[in-house]
Formats: C-alpha cells, sequence, structure tokens
DNA sequence: CTGAAAGCGCTTACAG
DNA sequence: CTGAAAGCGCTTACAG
C-alpha cells in the first residue's frame, strides 16, 4: 500500500506538499502538482479512509433524521437501519439526531427542519410531507447547497443530493400480479391506498391501477378506496366498502394494517389479501393464513443507506446517485413459517 | 466520546496501564484494573476503531475464498459482495485472494486449501464439495482453531467459526407454493435438482418435496430428477424427461439454467416454469415470459457477510452466529421489467 | 509555494 | 506492575 510519504520520497518533497497537490488544497507550482499526479498514478495510490477518519472526526458531523410521524413498525424498522449505520460511523465523530413528528403534520416537520438546523445539524434525511411549505423549504435548503436526503418518500420537481425510496409504481404492478396469482384467475379486487398527499402512494395506485387499464389480469376491479389520515374514519371506510361490495373477495391493502386486518377478521366471508409493508401483525397475520402475501420495501436498508449516503459525501466527498431505488420483497406464508 | 486517555485523567494513571486493564492484556495490580473497568462503564467509554484499524493494519491479515466451480452467474455475484468488502477492509491492513476450482473438483479444492494456508491465509471462506477429503481437512483445521467460514454451501456435523447459506429447506417450499401459484391449481409438475452431493440441494429438494408429501398443494407431482454434474447429459435428461411425461406441464429447476432454458425453448407445448438462482439468463427469460418466477438467495451479500464476519472476528474479536442464513428473494416478470 | 510539526486514539515494544 | 514514547497515515494550522 502506497502511502503519501512513499511519494513525498519519491518525489523529493514533504508529505505536505504531496497532500495538498492531491487533494487540490492549495497553492503548489503546477509543474511539482502534475508530477506528484502522475506518481500517484504510477505507484498506485489509495488514501487511506482509516487515517483520513481519524483526523476528520473533529469535525463533528452532525446528521438530523427528520419523520412525518410517530412511529409504527414500519418506521421502526427504518430507525434500525439508521442506527445500524450510525454504530459505524460513530467513531469517525458522526452522530444521528432523530426528529419525530405528530402524523402528517406539516408544521411540526417544518419547525423540526429549523430546529435541526439551529442544532448544527450539517444535513438533513428527512420522510418529506407533500406541503407548500416543506417544499419551499427543502428548495431553499437546495439552494444554499445544503446536503437534503429524501428518504421513503420524495416530492416532484425537488432534487435534492439523494433520493431513496422503493419504486413504488412498480410495487404496485406487483400486487396487482399478486392478486392474480393467489386468486387462481377469478374474483373481485378492492384496493386501498392511503392519502396521495404523499407522491410514492399515488405512484404505487398508478403502477396497480395500470395493471387492470392494461388488462393484464382476468380479475375485476371493485373499487379503488383512498384513505384518510384519520385511522377511525378509515375503520369504518373499509368495513363499510366491504359490505357495500358483497362480491369482493380479494382485497390489497396499503396503509395502517390493524384496521384492514380487525375487519377481515370480522367478515363473514372469505377474502385473500394482500398487503404492504412490514408490521409484527402483517406478519402474524400471514403466518397464520388471514392474508396471503405482503410487499415489503426493505425499510431496514433504506435507512442504513440514507445514513451511509451522507457518510460518504462527508468523508470522501463522494457524489450519492441521484435515486436510489430499494427492490420490492414479496412475502408469502412459506418464506417465515 | 471519551477516550483512553480521559479515563487515564480519571484513574490517575497513564493510557497504558488503562488499556491493558481494559483489554486484559497484561500485569495490572487488579485493584486498579477493577477501578479502570468500573470508570470505563460509568464514562461510556466504547475503544475507537478508526484508532486501532489504523494500528493494527499492520499486521496484514489475509482472508482466502475457496470456490468449489469455475464460474457461472450466481458466483459472480457472490464475488461481486467478496469484492465489495474487500474495498471496505483493504485500508484496515487485509486482503482477500480467490482459489478457484475446476467443477466440483475435490483434490483440487483440497490443494487450494492447502495453498492458501501455505500462502499465509489466516481465515479461509470456503464453499466446500462434500468429500471425505474435505471433510477431514475442514476438522483438522477446526481443531487448530483455524477460522473456517462455510459460504452458500456447508457439511453435515461439522460446525465451522460461521456457515452462511440461504434456508434451502424453505426455498424448497416456496417453490413448491409459487408451482401451486402461477399453475391456478391444476397441473403436472417435474422438478429438477442438482445432485444431492451438496447438503443444500438435498435439503431444498426435502422441503420441495414435504409440500406434496403433506399436500398443501393441488397439483401433481410426475417426477423429481436428480441432475448430474455433466451438462451434456443433463440437457439430454431434461429433454428426455420432458417427452416421456408429455403430461407435464409445469417445471421448476435448480442447476444450470442455460440448459432447461433450451429445452423449453425448443417444446412444443406451454409450459410454466419457477427456477432457482440469478443468472443472466434467467432473469431475460423472466422478462421475455418464457418462465414465470425465480427464487433468488441474495448471492452478494452472502459474499459480502462472508467477509465482513471475519473482517469483525479479527479486529473486534466478535464471535459470528454460528449459522447465517439469507432471506429467498422472490422474482416475477413485474419486479424486472 | 513549501516544510516541519502537532495531533486524531490506539497499540506496542521498551525501560524502569 | 507501570509509564513514556514511537508510530499507524492523514490533515491542518503555522512558519518561512
Amino acid at each position: 500500500m502506497t502511502t503519501l510519504k512513499d511519494i513525498a520520497a519519491a518525489a523529493g518533497v514533504s508529505i505536505g506538499t504531496v497532500d495538498r497537490a492531491l487533494k487540490d488544497r492549495g497553492r503548489v507550482n503546477p509543474q511539482v502538482a502534475q508530477h506528484i499526479k502522475d506518481l500517484a498514478k504510477e505507484m498506485d495510490y489509495h488514501p487511506n479512509k482509516i487515517a483520513s477518519g481519524l483526523v476528520n472526526r473533529s469535525r463533528n458531523y452532525k446528521l438530523a433524521v427528520i419523520l412525518h410521524i410517530t412511529g409504527n413498525d414500519f418506521f421502526n424498522e427504518i430507525l434500525k437501519g439508521v442506527k445500524k449505520a450510525e454504530k459505524e460511523i460513530r467513531d469517525y465523530g458522526m452522530s444521528v439526531d432523530i426528529y419525530p413528528c405528530d402524523d402528517f403534520d406539516a408544521s411540526m416537520q417544518l419547525s423540526n427542519i429549523e430546529k435541526a438546523i439551529e442544532n448544527g445539524a450539517n444535513a438533513i434525511i428527512i420522510v418529506p410531507i407533500n406541503d407548500p411549505r416543506i417544499s419551499k423549504k427543502i428548495r431553499q435548503l437546495n439552494k444554499d447547497n445544503f446536503p437534503v436526503v429524501f428518504l421513503t418518500a420524495y416530492l416532484n420537481r425537488i432534487v435534492p443530493l439523494s433520493s431513496i425510496h422503493c419504486d413504488y409504481y412498480r410495487s404496485g404492478r406487483i400486487g396487482a400480479k399478486l392478486l392474480q396469482l393467489i386468486s387462481g384467475g377469478t374474483g373481485h379486487v378492492m384496493a386501498f391506498f392511503p392519502s396521495s398527499a404523499m407522491f410514492g402512494n399515488n405512484s404505487r395506485k398508478q403502477g396497480f391501477e395500470s395493471y387492470f387499464t392494461e388488462a393484464r389480469t382476468t380479475l375485476s376491479l371493485s373499487g379503488v378506496i383512498e384513505l384518510t389520515n384519520n385511522p377511525v374514519k378509515n375503520l369504518s371506510l373499509v368495513r363499510e366498502e366491504l359490505t357495500i361490495h358483497p362480491e369482493v373477495d380479494h382485497i390489497i391493502f396499503n396503509g395502517d394494517s390493524s384496521i384492514a386486518l380487525s375487519v377481515l377478521t370480522e367478515l363473514d366471508r372469505p377474502v385473500k389479501a394482500v398487503f404492504y409493508d412490514f408490521s409484527a401483525e402483517t406478519k402474524a397475520a400471514l403466518k397464520s393464513g388471514l392474508i396471503d402475501a405482503a410487499i415489503l420495501q426493505a425499510p431496514k436498508d433504506q435507512g442504513y443507506q440514507a445514513v451511509n449516503v451522507l457518510f460518504q459525501y462527508f468523508t470522501s466527498k463522494k457524489i450519492p446517485q441521484k435515486e436510489i431505488l430499494m427492490d420490492s420483497q414479496i412475502l408469502l406464508k412459506e418464506c417465515i413459517d
């Protein structure tokens, strides 16, 4: 392994000069700089990140994770990933602060952004609520070159440093296909999707519907219902729709799983079901056979990646991919029991 | 972040003494040692791995990856994971050497183990061929406390430092369930599994068969064929079986995918198919609709984990889990197109 | 424009 | 049993 020292010796200069030349951080005689660069390439020099890390730790970067809800199984998974990454970067002097938020409370999220910055955050990881105030704020941060990473959700027409989420459209199509498979080819489907206030949810809904529009399924669609942000309202909504539509024998559900599960349990007819996203309840329901499949989006990985992307950015100046798409994972009973 | 220096100051001793007390690596007055340990806990001390890494790099650990075949898409994926991990640990002074092997050539694998050790390997990551000579050799290494990690495959009754593979039995059951789903409920199935020389393959076959034994499927099983290690032989075997059994309209295939794909292409009747493991061809076949599902076992992750486990073991003395099971991933056309 | 030196936190001989 | 010091490779003021 070539070190700065080796190159300095070969070039007959000090390691300080080598460093300046290689990192372009200073006034170095262009001739000398070029020679050093050539030598570095020749000697296959790769800076030792451990050593840089040891020095850089004094910089003490702070990352803020800003959520959009108070917490559920899905977000706990995300936080597990965040915390796993935090452990790995702690020694580099980086820390992570988590700002929880009342469900979909945009003004609270906005003030959390401001609070984070006051607290000295060097970057923000956010599950952005689709609200003009949030959009405006993030546009401003972009302009100021303040690093922002979108996690799980995103905002249309706003391009942060990086945006990490599943391929929502595709996951909608996968849901439709799974219904087709578990149905055996005939049935009536009712779909429940969350408020399309979040772009991802909307995109997932569109992916799902595209499968019917393109006639890729032999099932018939009894309805696509948009849920609200109110759990009580949602419970009666789901209950009601399944009563009004007695023909429905398949549902696909994206939202607070406990709601759909309790309705499924009280129903007097068999209904097959596909659920989105991880929760302990969903897992149990899959195991017991109450539901037939689940589609996950690797939440833990998403959390991990969000932190990791910023770590790379700060320590190695590595510009991340603008969009990091996570694979959807299909879960059947056989995958877990 | 508490450092050794902080503790030394608090205890009124030198950092050398603190280090010795905390790591149990030396003659320290028991009284003093206990006091230091208490202080460390109190002050929430966590050794900085970056700093240790910088020192330890001089130790130059060598890891050997010993394969059991020359290479295919599946193993290239594994190697991608190995190389990803290698990049991350290079700065810590660790390196990885890869020893390829003629397909299932146990004596070649045996000599590779010996070669690796001669070359100064500090640990071995191996896809063990089920052969008494290999078993004997690995038992000996275990006795000598030489770290061995099993990757993708394993040997019965031999417990290495860690064993990383998918849950083969479960993946067999998932295969059976997928056939049930894509069939719509009726059909005749023929299954092809590789030589059960590798324990995992055998376990997968058993998982698959259990699904039929337990009558969890409405399909009928026309045959379970064991493939050989000879591609030419396998091609005629698959072709022959599908000719002898004209009723077969579903296959599940675990082996060299190009063989099954070419037979599927030349067949004069429609046959639905589930394939195991990743290959570029499998992916294309899934996309084109020639096959209906694939079951992957996260090969890249497996390779990454194998190296990482040893890194943790050497740098942090962290004893890994005896068995690390990877999730099976279900792939449908909708997941990739 | 360039060099010498201190320091990041830990490990490890080397004295005592 | 304990301490002082060198060194891992890089970064960063500070002189010159």
